[in-house]
DNA sequence: AGAGACTATGGCACTCAGTACCCTCTGTAA
DNA sequence: TTACAGAGGGTACTGAGTGCCATAGTCTCT
């Protein structure tokens, strides 16, 4: 139903417009009454993004599991949550890119989601860093870096049409912040031990899903575990992933 | 007119909240036709926050006459005009921050004027930065670290209740931006010279205003030069800042 | 089977923000 | 005087979002 409602609006979203398109004749289209609609989004705009609800929800989760030794790698990996679940739809994405662009409304309400995303990584940087001293700042920085290093690269590739893989742009660009921010954790309590690079481009997240190839050689065997309820998306391009080309 | 209806306004959402508040309820107290107020505010939320467009003109003049040699620090000069735009209403700026962080329909619309300054920060930097090589992305990520450094001093600030000056606090929180940034300018291509510390708390800002004490001594002379339509805010606030207990 | 409860959905009526269109009033120039 | 422009006001409309109630399907307990 949600499904059928989203996939209803989105349509008429790129075929007449956002603005000029009612919520009755979102219904109309899906078949079901006006009322069901707000049932299942609490306004028009949350129709364009069904899923980043779901992802918050998935990165808040990843952090509660995430390593203790390396926040700043925490959260940029917990950022890459939010970008695979772009580059797993790429047409969808650039489509929606390409409409929020032009619909000042979506625009503002994508700020409003982009900050709870913000604020969830500054939540679990603060919880690292601790509140006294200059920890809340660092990690309100720190965050709001991490967020426009991903945006950075995400909107490239969205304005790439979708071609080719935004990991790259994305790596590079945390990267970048990594080296601003990543170094002077020294300036904590607890010096750190220089934390290893790796987390460059983890393919197999910890939580909630887990894909792993299980040798080298050709007939190798794939290992997949997911919980209950992985949205699909996830699973399918982190199957992508394990089996794909590489 | 406008600021009749702006005070009507807050009144009311100080007595009744955001959202019990209707447009007709304001007009009657301001004793105005409801067509007169969205002539003056494209929406009910732009009454709230009456004065950034003004503040927002201002970065923009600021910028464009901005040293060329420091782009970190010119933008970090260009978020304390915010800054002092909420310190010259202490109350206000108060109260306002209370209402904005209990109605969401406010978090989200400061979030899209915040976005404003944002872009406009981030656009300097570009300008100076180069679009090509990593200019696009150092210049997105730095405006929102200086960005979320102000926020943090001034909601600092905020949440005490107005005591004090906001100056510091932010001034301490640009100073770490500074630090993880500004430094390695020689990752551009021009090699910028180190560059002087003393941005960190520039009482003159160089357009379109200008407050200065003539001597060290006792009946010091104060020389205040200002454009016809400077707001009247940042006139009081650099009067008191060149006049006061200093 | 049947009563009761719970959930999903639809329908109706209402509030209110925002807009389009047209009106009046006032001051100014020819 | 007429012509005109610009500020403000009034009216009616659209459309998002909400509250309330009715209906239908399902599950459970007896």
């Amino acid at each position: 139903m949600r499904e059928v409602l989203a996939q209803a609006a989105f349509q008429l979203f790129l075929e007449r417009g956002f603005e000029r398109t009612t919520v009755d004749d979102i219904v109309a289209r899906a078949g079901v009454g006006r009322r069901s609609f707000f049932r299942y989004f609490p306004s028009k705009e949350d129709a364009v993004f069904p899923d980043h609800e779901r992802c918050l929800a998935e990165m808040t989760e990843f952090l509660a599991a995430a390593d203790e030794s390396d926040p700043v790698g925490a959260v940029s990996d917990a950022a890459r949550i939010v970008l695979r679940m772009y580059a797993a739809n790429p047409e969808f994405s650039v489509q929606r890119y390409r409409l929020t662009r032009e619909v000042p409304g979506l625009r503002t309400y994508e700020l409003s989601v982009v900050r709870r995303y913000e604020q969830t990584l500054a939540g679990h940087l603060r919880s690292r860093f601790g509140e006294g001293g200059d920890g809340a700042l660092r990690a309100e920085v720190i965050a709001a870096s991490v967020v426009a290093a991903h945006n950075n690269g995400l909107r490239l590739w969205l304005r790439s049409g979708g071609e080719g893989d935004p990991e790259v742009a994305v790596d590079h660009a945390l990267a970048l912040v990594r080296e601003a921010w990543g170094r002077p954790a020294a300036s904590t309590a607890s010096a750190a031990p220089a934390v290893p690079e790796a987390s460059a481009a983890p393919v197999v997240p910890a939580v909630p899903f887990a894909v792993s190839g299980g040798g080298d050689g050709d007939g190798e065997v794939v290992v997949m575990v997911a919980r209950k309820g992985t949205p699909m998306w996830r699973v399918v391009q982190q199957i992508e992933a394990a089996v794909g080309e590489n």
